[in-house]
DNA sequence: CATGAATGAGCATTCATTCAT
DNA sequence: TATGAATGAATGCTCATTCAT
């Protein structure tokens, strides 16, 4: 009755519950089975394997979230709005287990001669989300010529799944949360100091 | 033959090898074995556990680490010097492989009950240090208030490990190289603003 | 190819000639597996644990035997006739391997926690066999309010457990030969001095 | 300092508390030397291995209780007072788990082509006293010409083995004690209708 | 005499994957 | 399309035993 896409789709979200659940190493294609409610011989139907299944579900995914981070994103102009909304966008994250499951993917295949280039092809759509708001945000400011936004982009990245590694270690903290409030000052201090003229996102 | 601490030793280097080359999923007992070059019922004569191996090995690798950094850090004071002192010593982390092993635990370990929460404790005096020339940094300037240095200590560590984590999806970019030099300018104007009247380091 | 039922079946047979066989201590899944001609894993596809495996086997045989020995004692009354069919039911035993599996899986998880109390469970109908069929032979009697049916028939039931570990110890000797042999003039007597007004079993 | 033979002994007590407490299965090299504080290598100096060690162990706990119901079953002749004596010498080797540890290797060892038939050279001792015993008994009774003894110290053998091992299974169950105490009316009713005139022992 | 480090074979169990149905 | 039975290799780990010291 599901038709193909209905099925791989049910197989990915079981994927990503497992990974996000449970961890990379007990992502098994049994598990995933299991949590789905289906067949394994179902994922080898679908998928060439579970390497496929699992870049699939960062696809899936990161795609969903993509757009999310992209809508939330578009007009902010001040860096405390900035971080008002990333700090919404990161809630619906965790909320989701979308960033658990990410994170699990990322740091579990991280040296998985197959899947580590393939993730890193999935990623590059979220540097360039990143380069273009750190773009717009240094445009006409003094930091303009001293922050190069490439490299600025990469560290964002990284921070934000360095952090999710540090949750994940250590369930109880939450160490983002903090993190977000301890940044609010320096985001109006950018705001006054070198901020545009503009008054934040119009809508 | 051989006495029972260097007999640990090299075990201890082997697991470290296999983390570094292999990634942590592929970090067996049998792999270790077979790395060092000894049976792997050696791996549970000299240790509980496989998880008691990788943490032991944590802990030698991030207490050699340690002391290099504590000891080449202490007296910076400007950031230029600052950053071409880190530069040096994630140059050093490179060539041994230790920071590879160290990510590859950290990430590959987030989702074990066990590992996590130990992993967590060895990490806390790289926080600890993080946080002290954080301090010492932030001190006298108009960042002080701005910025908080427990909050800015973990960001740093986090993004160590993120950016690690990145460098291991891709082999072939070495986002730190680039990330270093970016730094540069940023470091410079760090120190021509809210520079304290010192001159760096004095040797 | 083979339906689940008649895979668990050829699983819970080999289980058994292994035990049989080879001991407890030498009822590996490998050995199990190398005796029904099937792959270690099929073992676990099948049953939770060896454990499960070996309770089911002892069930599944257990249950088999248990309706024979029914069946050949529902209506005898003389000693005489008991012996005698308890000798056949006993020859039966030893042919189909049944009792020397039992044997061996109740001696030796004697001492798994796990084991051992599921093992009593399945013990018990032969308890309440034995204390079914000394009640009738004691109902009457004069040693009716001398020997007690309870205790009565764990003894038998230890008899015959203990004499089949003397059994496997010494394959030579067929202790219980003999003494079924030796038990003929004790009954002749129970029925001469004892006996009710039967005339054997009236089937 | 300890001479050959006195650390035999505590190699053998060790492997005897190891029986007992722990069961064959776990009554390993390691097991034993870690239960007796001395290394594993010392069972290898004293005993050619470990079933050698099983079957000392087994020798010197047989004798030193061999000796002890001897002596209290030497003169005894009436059916109450054996039951008594042999309830009391019972409940000593249930203190000293001497029991434990010999059913455990009985029917740990039941299947070990080496250790079987040295077990039951073990054994004969304990055949001869029971027989000898029985023989006393039905001398000169109605029943000498019924029950012969050699089969009859078989049965009470291995009754000894089977409820051991039934109690072991159930370890909240003590089925001996209820048991001799059931056979009191019996040991009475014997005395009074077969019992010699003798008034006990005549030593 | 005794130690304790080391080995290699074996253990129970789980895995990704295939394939007949 | 989907199922679920089956496989063979791999996993972590324990074992009896040897042997240099």
């Amino acid at each position: 009755m599901s038709s193909r896409t209905a099925t791989r789709e049910r197989v990915v979200r079981a994927a990503l519950r497992t990974l996000a659940g449970d961890g990379f190493a007990a992502t098994s294609a049994r598990a995933i089975a299991r949590r789905g409610g289906f067949a394994p011989g179902v994922i080898y139907y679908h998928f060439e394997d579970l390497d496929d299944l699992l870049l699939a579900a960062l696809e899936w995914t990161s795609e969903l979230r993509l757009a999310r981070y992209r809508e939330e994103l578009a007009g902010v102009t001040s860096a405390a709005e900035l971080l008002r909304r990333l700090r919404a966008l990161y809630a619906e994250d965790l909320a989701e287990g979308h960033v658990a499951a990410v994170q699990a993917l990322v740091a579990g295949a991280a040296s998985s001669p197959r899947l580590g280039p393939a993730i890193v092809e999935r990623l590059r759509p979220w540097l360039a989300l990143t380069e273009e708001v750190a773009r717009r945000f240094l445009a006409g400011t003094a930091l303009e010529s001293v922050v190069p936004a490439p490299e600025l982009s990469v560290a964002v990245v990284a921070l934000y799944l360095g952090l999710e590694t540090l949750t994940h270690l250590d369930r109880e903290r939450s160490g983002a949360a903090s993190l977000f409030a301890a940044a609010e000052p320096a985001a109006a201090l950018f705001d006054g100091l070198l901020g545009h003229t503009q008054g934040g996102s119009t809508e």
